[in-house]
DNA sequence: CGATTGACGTACG
DNA sequence: TCGTACGCCAATC
């Protein structure tokens, strides 16, 4: 099969999409699920360019390993990813969410691999 | 066309 | 334990 780096990409908007209501992932996660590992860049260059897409990518669901909402500036330059969060019951304190870890969606794991 | 940046993460000192 | 360096790959300057 030809994996194109181009369905790299739309690889990481599938997954994202697959993140439940009130859970959050990490760029991480998803690029070492891809198989990318160290990729993880990548995966925030995606997200970039979520924002042209037809159907919203929930980005706001995917973090930095340490829970923070790193890529918060890129949701309007306003506190808009955080509500986004908080709507869904996540808290979110000082641009980090609360209980990151128990938060924390695994695709390699709900997906069992 | 070459150098730099960027929504990260891991490795090494 | 904390701090710094590097890797990754694409897009932008």
């Amino acid at each position: 099969m030809e994996r194109d780096k181009n369905d790299f990409f739309n690889n990481v908007y599938a997954v994202v999409r697959l993140v439940p209501h009130g859970r959050v992932t990490s760029y991480g996660a998803i690029a070492r699920y891809l198989g990318t590992g160290k990729s993880s860049r990548m995966v925030g260059w995606a997200m970039n360019q979520c924002h042209g897409l037809a159907d919203p990518v929930p980005a706001h669901r995917v973090v930095n390993r340490l829970g923070q909402l790193t890529g918060k500036a890129h949701f309007g330059g306003g506190n808009e990813m955080q509500r986004l969060l908080e709507a869904e019951g996540i808290v979110v304190e000082n641009d980090a969410i609360v209980a990151f870890r128990q938060l924390f969606w695994d695709p390699s794991e709900a997906l069992e691999i």
